[in-house]
DNA sequence: TCTTAAATATGATTTAAATCATGTTTTCAA
DNA sequence: TTGAAAACATGATTTAAATCATATTTAAGA
Protein backbone atom coordinates (compact mmCIF):
# COMPACT_ATOMS: atom_id res chain seq x y z
CA UNK A 1 0.00 0.00 0.00
CA UNK A 2 2.42 2.63 1.23
CA UNK A 3 6.18 2.01 0.51
CA UNK A 4 8.96 1.78 3.35
CA UNK A 5 10.41 5.47 2.05
CA UNK A 6 6.98 6.71 2.15
CA UNK A 7 5.78 5.95 5.51
CA UNK A 8 9.46 7.15 7.14
CA UNK A 9 8.70 10.62 5.03
CA UNK A 10 5.20 10.68 6.51
CA UNK A 11 7.43 10.20 9.97
CA UNK A 12 9.55 13.01 9.29
CA UNK A 13 7.46 15.79 7.84
CA UNK A 14 5.28 15.19 11.16
CA UNK A 15 8.24 15.03 13.04
CA UNK A 16 9.42 17.88 11.89
CA UNK A 17 5.73 19.76 11.61
CA UNK A 18 5.99 19.06 15.66
CA UNK A 19 9.51 20.46 15.98
CA UNK A 20 10.94 22.35 13.59
CA UNK A 21 10.50 26.60 12.08
CA UNK A 22 12.36 29.20 10.81
CA UNK A 23 14.45 29.52 13.84
CA UNK A 24 15.32 25.96 15.09
CA UNK A 25 15.93 23.63 12.17
CA UNK A 26 16.84 19.57 12.57
CA UNK A 27 19.46 17.83 11.01
CA UNK A 28 19.38 14.53 9.40
CA UNK A 29 20.49 12.63 11.98
CA UNK A 30 18.95 14.29 14.66
CA UNK A 31 15.46 13.45 13.17
CA UNK A 32 16.44 10.16 12.11
CA UNK A 33 17.61 8.73 15.64
CA UNK A 34 14.19 10.33 17.00
CA UNK A 35 12.25 8.62 14.46
CA UNK A 36 14.65 5.54 13.99
CA UNK A 37 14.96 5.41 10.54
CA UNK A 38 18.09 4.69 8.82
CA UNK A 39 20.39 7.92 8.51
CA UNK A 40 21.52 8.29 5.04
CA UNK A 41 18.47 6.38 4.10
CA UNK A 42 16.18 9.07 5.54
CA UNK A 43 18.60 11.78 4.00
CA UNK A 44 17.95 10.95 0.88
CA UNK A 45 13.93 11.02 1.61
CA UNK A 46 14.58 14.50 3.25
CA UNK A 47 15.94 15.72 -0.05
CA UNK A 48 13.98 14.14 -2.12
CA UNK A 49 10.87 16.26 -0.29
CA UNK A 50 12.75 19.40 -0.16
CA UNK A 51 13.52 19.16 -3.72
CA UNK A 52 9.52 19.04 -4.28
CA UNK A 53 9.15 21.75 -1.96
CA UNK A 54 7.17 20.28 0.31
CA UNK A 55 9.52 20.60 3.18
CA UNK A 56 12.31 23.56 3.29
CA UNK A 57 16.21 23.44 4.22
CA UNK A 58 18.92 25.28 4.13
CA UNK A 59 22.57 24.18 4.07
CA UNK A 60 25.52 24.71 5.79
CA UNK A 61 26.41 25.38 9.59
CA UNK A 62 23.50 26.27 11.32
CA UNK A 63 21.49 24.63 8.59
CA UNK A 64 18.80 21.56 8.33
CA UNK A 65 15.51 20.69 7.81
CA UNK A 66 12.13 22.93 8.26
CA UNK A 67 8.84 23.77 8.08
CA UNK A 68 7.06 26.82 6.47
CA UNK A 69 3.85 27.40 7.74
CA UNK A 70 2.33 27.02 4.78
CA UNK A 71 4.37 23.61 4.32
CA UNK A 72 1.91 22.64 7.07
CA UNK A 73 -1.25 23.03 4.52
CA UNK A 74 0.15 20.97 2.36
CA UNK A 75 -2.10 17.59 2.42
CA UNK A 76 -0.83 14.19 3.11
CA UNK A 77 -1.45 12.47 -0.37
CA UNK A 78 1.34 14.92 -1.36
CA UNK A 79 4.21 13.66 0.42
CA UNK A 80 3.23 9.90 -0.31
CA UNK A 81 3.21 10.79 -4.24
CA UNK A 82 6.49 12.56 -3.58
CA UNK A 83 8.08 9.17 -2.95
CA UNK A 84 5.86 6.69 -4.48
CA UNK A 85 4.12 8.30 -7.35
CA UNK A 86 0.58 8.24 -8.03
CA UNK A 87 -0.14 5.23 -9.14
CA UNK A 88 0.98 3.12 -6.22
CA UNK A 89 -1.81 4.08 -3.86
CA UNK A 90 -4.84 3.72 -6.21
CA UNK A 91 -4.34 0.47 -7.64
CA UNK A 92 -6.59 -2.49 -6.64
CA UNK A 93 -5.89 -5.01 -4.04
CA UNK A 94 -5.69 -7.74 -6.42
CA UNK A 95 -3.52 -5.35 -8.47
CA UNK A 96 -4.69 -5.99 -12.05
CA UNK A 97 -6.35 -2.37 -12.52
CA UNK A 98 -6.74 0.72 -10.87
CA UNK A 99 -8.98 0.42 -7.76
CA UNK A 100 -12.23 1.29 -9.38
CA UNK A 101 -15.92 0.92 -7.67
CA UNK A 102 -17.49 0.94 -11.08
CA UNK A 103 -15.47 -1.76 -11.93
CA UNK A 104 -15.14 -3.76 -8.78
CA UNK A 105 -12.84 -6.83 -8.29
CA UNK A 106 -14.03 -9.47 -6.35
CA UNK A 107 -12.15 -8.21 -3.40
CA UNK A 108 -13.59 -4.99 -3.92
CA UNK A 109 -16.47 -5.32 -1.57
CA UNK A 110 -14.62 -6.88 1.20
CA UNK A 111 -12.79 -4.43 1.71
CA UNK A 112 -15.33 -1.75 1.63
CA UNK A 113 -14.28 0.15 -0.69
CA UNK A 114 -11.21 1.28 1.94
CA UNK A 115 -8.85 1.90 -0.82
CA UNK A 116 -10.60 4.47 -2.36
CA UNK A 117 -12.04 6.25 0.84
CA UNK A 118 -8.36 5.95 1.97
CA UNK A 119 -7.04 8.23 -0.67
CA UNK A 120 -9.57 10.28 -0.10
CA UNK A 121 -9.00 11.01 3.45
CA UNK A 122 -5.30 11.40 2.45
CA UNK A 123 -6.28 13.98 -0.06
CA UNK A 124 -8.60 15.63 2.61
CA UNK A 125 -6.16 15.83 5.67
CA UNK A 126 -3.64 17.90 5.96
CA UNK A 127 -0.36 18.11 8.45
CA UNK A 128 -2.10 20.91 10.16
CA UNK A 129 -5.37 18.59 11.18
CA UNK A 130 -3.09 15.36 12.03
CA UNK A 131 -1.07 17.69 14.26
CA UNK A 132 -4.44 18.65 15.84
CA UNK A 133 -5.44 15.23 16.54
CA UNK A 134 -2.42 14.79 18.75
CA UNK A 135 -2.66 17.63 20.89
CA UNK A 136 -5.97 16.58 21.67
CA UNK A 137 -4.42 12.93 22.60
CA UNK A 138 -7.09 11.31 20.45
CA UNK A 139 -3.93 9.42 18.30
CA UNK A 140 -0.71 8.45 19.13
CA UNK A 141 2.51 9.24 16.89
CA UNK A 142 4.44 6.42 16.70
CA UNK A 143 8.58 6.19 15.88
CA UNK A 144 8.98 2.63 16.26
CA UNK B 1 -0.38 -5.34 2.58
CA UNK B 2 -0.80 -8.73 0.21
CA UNK B 3 2.17 -10.02 -0.94
CA UNK B 4 1.94 -10.61 -4.76
CA UNK B 5 2.48 -14.12 -4.34
CA UNK B 6 -0.66 -13.94 -1.84
CA UNK B 7 -2.52 -12.11 -4.69
CA UNK B 8 -1.65 -14.88 -7.02
CA UNK B 9 -2.73 -17.59 -4.24
CA UNK B 10 -6.37 -15.94 -4.13
CA UNK B 11 -6.56 -15.69 -8.01
CA UNK B 12 -5.67 -19.43 -8.34
CA UNK B 13 -8.50 -20.77 -6.11
CA UNK B 14 -10.43 -18.94 -6.65
CA UNK B 15 -9.89 -19.99 -10.52
CA UNK B 16 -9.57 -23.63 -9.25
CA UNK B 17 -12.72 -22.79 -7.43
CA UNK B 18 -14.57 -21.78 -11.02
CA UNK B 19 -13.28 -24.40 -12.99
CA UNK B 20 -11.84 -27.63 -10.76
CA UNK B 21 -13.73 -30.52 -9.00
CA UNK B 22 -12.20 -33.92 -8.52
CA UNK B 23 -12.91 -35.24 -12.13
CA UNK B 24 -11.83 -31.87 -13.84
CA UNK B 25 -7.76 -30.91 -12.46
CA UNK B 26 -5.79 -27.91 -13.67
CA UNK B 27 -2.30 -28.30 -14.76
CA UNK B 28 -0.31 -25.31 -13.48
CA UNK B 29 0.51 -24.43 -17.07
CA UNK B 30 -3.51 -24.23 -17.78
CA UNK B 31 -4.01 -21.73 -14.43
CA UNK B 32 -0.90 -19.47 -15.38
CA UNK B 33 -1.77 -18.57 -18.28
CA UNK B 34 -5.13 -18.17 -17.59
CA UNK B 35 -4.98 -16.19 -14.87
CA UNK B 36 -1.77 -14.41 -16.23
CA UNK B 37 1.12 -15.74 -13.79
CA UNK B 38 4.46 -17.05 -14.25
CA UNK B 39 4.18 -20.44 -14.60
CA UNK B 40 7.37 -21.68 -12.48
CA UNK B 41 6.34 -19.16 -10.17
CA UNK B 42 2.81 -20.25 -9.39
CA UNK B 43 4.11 -24.16 -9.44
CA UNK B 44 5.73 -23.01 -6.08
CA UNK B 45 2.37 -20.96 -4.86
CA UNK B 46 0.10 -24.15 -5.53
CA UNK B 47 2.58 -26.64 -4.12
CA UNK B 48 2.79 -24.29 -0.90
CA UNK B 49 -0.96 -24.34 -1.03
CA UNK B 50 -1.77 -27.96 -1.65
CA UNK B 51 0.86 -29.11 1.36
CA UNK B 52 -0.84 -26.86 3.59
CA UNK B 53 -4.18 -28.44 2.60
CA UNK B 54 -5.96 -25.49 1.14
CA UNK B 55 -6.61 -27.26 -2.30
CA UNK B 56 -5.97 -30.92 -3.47
CA UNK B 57 -3.75 -32.31 -6.03
CA UNK B 58 -2.52 -35.55 -7.38
CA UNK B 59 0.91 -36.55 -9.83
CA UNK B 60 1.33 -38.17 -12.51
CA UNK B 61 -0.77 -38.44 -15.51
CA UNK B 62 -4.40 -36.88 -15.33
CA UNK B 63 -3.11 -35.58 -12.38
CA UNK B 64 -3.31 -31.45 -11.56
CA UNK B 65 -4.94 -29.43 -9.02
CA UNK B 66 -8.83 -29.47 -7.75
CA UNK B 67 -11.05 -28.35 -4.45
CA UNK B 68 -13.04 -30.59 -2.77
CA UNK B 69 -16.15 -29.31 -2.02
CA UNK B 70 -15.13 -28.39 1.78
CA UNK B 71 -11.74 -26.64 0.35
CA UNK B 72 -14.20 -23.99 -0.62
CA UNK B 73 -15.39 -23.47 2.82
CA UNK B 74 -12.44 -22.28 3.51
CA UNK B 75 -12.14 -18.36 4.20
CA UNK B 76 -9.88 -16.09 2.48
CA UNK B 77 -7.47 -15.33 5.56
CA UNK B 78 -6.49 -19.15 5.14
CA UNK B 79 -5.23 -18.77 1.95
CA UNK B 80 -3.38 -15.83 2.84
CA UNK B 81 -1.85 -16.97 6.15
CA UNK B 82 -0.33 -20.30 4.25
CA UNK B 83 1.34 -17.55 1.82
CA UNK B 84 2.29 -14.36 3.80
CA UNK B 85 2.01 -15.63 7.15
CA UNK B 86 -0.04 -13.88 10.21
CA UNK B 87 2.47 -11.24 10.78
CA UNK B 88 2.11 -9.26 7.59
CA UNK B 89 -1.84 -8.02 7.36
CA UNK B 90 -2.55 -7.38 10.62
CA UNK B 91 0.58 -4.57 11.01
CA UNK B 92 -0.19 -0.69 11.94
CA UNK B 93 0.02 1.26 7.84
CA UNK B 94 2.83 2.96 9.67
CA UNK B 95 4.22 -0.37 10.50
CA UNK B 96 5.63 0.37 13.88
CA UNK B 97 3.15 -2.44 16.02
CA UNK B 98 0.02 -4.06 15.33
CA UNK B 99 -2.90 -2.19 14.34
CA UNK B 100 -5.00 -1.40 16.97
CA UNK B 101 -7.85 0.75 17.73
CA UNK B 102 -7.12 0.94 21.49
CA UNK B 103 -3.36 2.35 20.77
CA UNK B 104 -4.03 4.51 17.27
CA UNK B 105 -1.28 5.61 15.52
CA UNK B 106 -1.96 9.00 13.94
CA UNK B 107 -3.08 7.93 10.57
CA UNK B 108 -5.16 4.95 12.01
CA UNK B 109 -8.49 7.20 12.17
CA UNK B 110 -7.69 8.42 8.34
CA UNK B 111 -7.85 4.61 7.86
CA UNK B 112 -11.68 4.48 9.39
CA UNK B 113 -10.13 1.34 10.92
CA UNK B 114 -9.72 -0.28 7.47
CA UNK B 115 -7.38 -2.57 7.90
CA UNK B 116 -9.26 -4.23 10.96
CA UNK B 117 -12.04 -4.41 9.10
CA UNK B 118 -10.62 -5.86 6.23
CA UNK B 119 -8.83 -8.37 8.27
CA UNK B 120 -12.13 -9.25 9.75
CA UNK B 121 -13.88 -9.72 6.46
CA UNK B 122 -10.89 -11.81 5.04
CA UNK B 123 -11.65 -13.84 8.07
CA UNK B 124 -15.40 -14.14 7.78
CA UNK B 125 -15.64 -14.53 3.39
CA UNK B 126 -15.61 -18.25 2.55
CA UNK B 127 -14.40 -18.94 -1.31
CA UNK B 128 -18.45 -20.04 -1.78
CA UNK B 129 -19.52 -16.36 -0.90
CA UNK B 130 -17.02 -14.90 -3.94
CA UNK B 131 -18.35 -17.71 -6.05
CA UNK B 132 -21.69 -16.41 -5.26
CA UNK B 133 -20.72 -12.68 -5.59
CA UNK B 134 -19.06 -13.66 -9.01
CA UNK B 135 -22.55 -15.42 -10.16
CA UNK B 136 -24.66 -12.49 -9.28
CA UNK B 137 -22.62 -10.48 -11.53
CA UNK B 138 -21.83 -7.94 -8.77
CA UNK B 139 -18.24 -8.03 -9.17
CA UNK B 140 -15.68 -9.30 -11.36
CA UNK B 141 -12.66 -11.59 -11.26
CA UNK B 142 -9.28 -9.65 -12.54
CA UNK B 143 -6.93 -12.01 -14.79
CA UNK B 144 -4.21 -9.07 -15.91
C1' DT C 1 39.49 34.44 3.94
C1' DC C 2 39.43 29.95 5.87
C1' DT C 3 37.57 26.31 8.43
C1' DT C 4 33.83 23.73 9.40
C1' DA C 5 29.10 22.14 9.35
C1' DA C 6 25.47 21.19 6.99
C1' DA C 7 22.62 19.69 2.65
C1' DT C 8 23.16 17.69 -2.04
C1' DA C 9 24.29 14.44 -5.65
C1' DT C 10 25.56 10.15 -7.03
C1' DG C 11 26.56 5.62 -7.00
C1' DA C 12 27.62 1.07 -4.59
C1' DT C 13 26.04 -2.60 -1.67
C1' DT C 14 22.76 -5.46 0.67
C1' DT C 15 18.48 -7.78 1.17
C1' DA C 16 14.17 -9.73 0.20
C1' DA C 17 10.80 -10.71 -3.17
C1' DA C 18 9.87 -12.41 -7.51
C1' DT C 19 11.08 -15.36 -11.08
C1' DC C 20 13.42 -19.13 -13.47
C1' DA C 21 15.37 -23.80 -14.04
C1' DT C 22 16.04 -28.54 -13.27
C1' DG C 23 16.22 -32.91 -11.22
C1' DT C 24 13.09 -36.37 -8.46
C1' DT C 25 8.99 -38.87 -7.36
C1' DT C 26 4.54 -40.64 -8.28
C1' DT C 27 0.96 -42.58 -11.11
C1' DC C 28 -1.56 -43.47 -15.23
C1' DA C 29 -2.10 -46.13 -19.39
C1' DA C 30 -0.48 -48.76 -23.03
C1' DT D 1 6.65 -53.24 -17.09
C1' DT D 2 7.71 -49.24 -18.98
C1' DG D 3 7.36 -44.48 -20.86
C1' DA D 4 5.44 -40.26 -20.24
C1' DA D 5 2.90 -36.78 -17.65
C1' DA D 6 2.15 -34.63 -13.89
C1' DA D 7 3.27 -32.66 -9.00
C1' DC D 8 7.12 -32.07 -5.83
C1' DA D 9 11.52 -30.36 -4.02
C1' DT D 10 15.32 -27.59 -4.26
C1' DG D 11 18.23 -24.20 -5.52
C1' DA D 12 19.88 -20.46 -8.78
C1' DT D 13 19.06 -16.07 -10.90
C1' DT D 14 17.00 -11.62 -11.49
C1' DT D 15 14.95 -7.43 -9.95
C1' DA D 16 13.54 -3.82 -7.12
C1' DA D 17 13.59 -1.84 -2.65
C1' DA D 18 16.18 -0.64 1.14
C1' DT D 19 20.43 0.72 2.89
C1' DC D 20 25.17 2.43 2.98
C1' DA D 21 29.11 5.38 1.59
C1' DT D 22 31.41 9.23 -0.16
C1' DA D 23 32.65 13.17 -2.75
C1' DT D 24 30.72 17.92 -3.79
C1' DT D 25 28.49 22.27 -2.87
C1' DT D 26 26.93 25.96 0.09
C1' DA D 27 26.96 29.12 3.85
C1' DA D 28 27.99 30.58 8.69
C1' DG D 29 31.24 32.37 11.69
C1' DA D 30 35.79 33.06 13.47
S1 LIG E 1 -11.20 -2.94 -7.75
FE1 LIG E 1 -9.98 -4.36 -6.63
S2 LIG E 1 -9.91 -3.41 -4.68
FE2 LIG E 1 -11.13 -2.00 -5.80
S1 LIG F 1 -2.53 1.65 14.54
FE1 LIG F 1 -1.64 2.42 12.72
S2 LIG F 1 -3.13 1.93 11.24
FE2 LIG F 1 -4.02 1.14 13.06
Amino acid sequence: MLSNSAKYALKAVLYLSLNSNEEEKLMTKDISEKINVPKSYLAKILQDLSRHGVIASSKGPKGGFYLHDNNKKISLIDIIEVIDGKQRLSSCILGFHECDSENPCVLHDIMGGANNQFVKSLEETTLEDLIADLSEGSSVFPVD
